[in-house]
RNA sequence: GGAGAAAUGGCCGAGUUGGCUUAAGGCGGCACCCUGCUAAGGUGUUGUGGGGAGUAAUCUUCACCGAGGGUUCGAAUCCCUCUUUCUCCUCCA
């Protein structure tokens, strides 16, 4: 959630950065509630001192026996404004909330500006895309050919979109998820986290899927309980409403979690293979930094994801998002593609934000500032360190051979046990 | 799932005949002083959030004692609902 001081002292600068992001955003109605609310608050502010002091003067006078009658009378009037005025003050809190609830964050300065996601900007890469003597197959083909992947059985048990790994398949996921954690947590520092998967509605607003996007989730029924669409939910909100010392300062944390999406509004897309499921599995990174080391650090987590792509030998390149494509609550997103044959192109595979101040004042995330005592919000980082599914995939179609098997990658030996699929 | 107890500031812990308690005391933290180092000691200071005034240092005001309602002129203190924690029973991987 954006800060309504600084709404309040440019609002100019705040509106053009929404614009860039998409045209028709504006602060101008928070504006407009946030004058009533703080006339409000000084009126109701004004009678509840008047009262506490009239208060007092009734129990003076009740100890030297005198009749307060008609003072409690008046002061009882008063408390009927400030009754009043408490409940309009509540309502105003609440629009003011919910309109900056929804209101996405202001992309950072850095940030591309850009219409669609065709202005997103190429600025590395890894490896080139494979290219092979023989016809290069799609995974999905691949996959169900060899029973690593039951599709049909996924969808007798659910419904589409759901899918069921096995055998030598469900080792290899199961590699993978071993492998990203252990380059992360031995190599990069990271804390491994294993959270849960079920989280309340105060966890969802702190990352900023809801209120806005409650129909991308799943809800349990009769409880205030959500399946996370990402590790990010339940890592990024440990901290919620605690106040970190910056010693502390920055955390690393990794998390293997399953993912649920409902995919609204994606009929059609991705309709084959692992691409695109209600239930994948992911291994998430997430920091939480001070406001000075945010940028460095989004960029070494970048590079962190990356790491095991190069492991993993798959090609890759790194976009740099633009304003129009970027997500609700960053400020600046790097997304990798690993190069797939199937595509004939790249597909996202990792997405790697920065969310500065964004998440933490939503999800009341500070720390103590060494030097001055007083309290900050901290700034939020996170990526996919990898989607698991998606390498899954990817592997399957660079390492196919002539022969029809499929290579695993040496990094990936050791947690396999085999080396040929 | 059943029965009981509890929830106060960074931590521990007073405050339950409603008003003078934003909240004693201790620990921790910070600043200064003292001590030739170290240990110890002394003095002071130390919650969060919002509003208003000021260029600013700062001043001022309101709210907050698990959360939300209620009673009252006035609630940490009384009542109701919820949540969480602990103990006992039950169950269970």
């Amino acid at each position: 959630m954006l800060d309504i001081k600084l709404i309040r002292e440019n609002p100019e600068k705040i509106n053009e950065l929404l614009k860039r992001r998409n045209p028709n955003l504006s602060i101008n109605e928070v504006i407009q509630i946030d004058i009533e609310r703080r006339a409000m608050q000084t009126q109701a502010d004004e009678l509840r001192a008047k009262r506490k002091i009239e208060s007092q003067k009734i129990g003076e006078l009740k100890k030297q026996g005198e009749n307060t009658d008609e003072i409690q009378e008046d002061v009882r009037k008063i408390g009927d404004e400030i009754k009043f005025l408490e409940e309009k003050e509540v309502e105003f809190d609440q629009q003011q909330r919910n309109l900056l609830l929804n209101i996405p964050n202001i992309p950072d300065e850095t940030t591309p500006i850009g219409k669609s996601e065709n202005d997103n900007k190429i600025v590395s890469g890894c490896g080139e895309p494979t290219e092979a003597e023989f016809e290069l197959r799609a995974h999905w083909d691949i996959v169900e050919e060899k029973g690593l992947v039951d599709f049909e059985r996924g969808v007798k048990l659910s419904q589409s979109r759901f899918i069921l790994y096995r055998g030598k398949g469900a080792v290899l996921e199961r590699a993978l998820i071993n492998f990203f954690l252990d380059v992360h947590t031995k190599e990069h520092g990271y804390e491994e986290i294993l959270p849960p998967v079920l989280v309340n509605s105060a966890a969802m607003i702190g990352t900023g899927q809801l209120p806005k996007f409650a129909e991308d989730m799943y809800k349990c029924e009769n409880e205030d309980l959500y399946m996370i669409p990402t590790a990010e939910v339940p890592v990024t909100n440990i901290y919620q409403g605690e106040i970190l010392a910056e010693e502390d300062l920055p955390k690393y944390m990794t998390a293997y979690t399953p993912c649920f999406r409902r995919e609204a509004g994606s009929a059609g897309k991705d309709t084959r293979g692992l691409i695109r499921v209600h239930q994948f599995n992911k291994v998430e990174l997430v920091k939480l930094t001070t406001p000075q080391t945010s940028h460095d650090e989004h960029l070494k987590l970048t590079k962190n994801a990356e790491k095991v792509l190069e492991l993993l030998e798959l090609p890759y390149r790194r976009l740099e998002l633009c304003t129009a494509d970027m997500g609700f609550s960053a400020n600046k997103c790097f997304d990798l593609e690993v190069y797939m044959p199937s595509y004939n192109g790249y597909k996202e595979i990792s997405s790697c934000s920065n969310f500065g101040d964004y998440q933490a004042r939503r999800a009341n995330i500070r720390y103590r500032e060494k030097s001055s005592g007083k309290t900050q919000f901290v700034h939020t980082i996170n990526g996919s360190g990898v989607a698991v599914g998606r390498a899954f995939a990817a592997i399957i179609e660079n390492f196919q051979q002539e022969d029809g098997t499929i290579k695993i990658p040496r990094v990936l030996q050791p947690y396999t046990g085999f080396d040929t699929i």
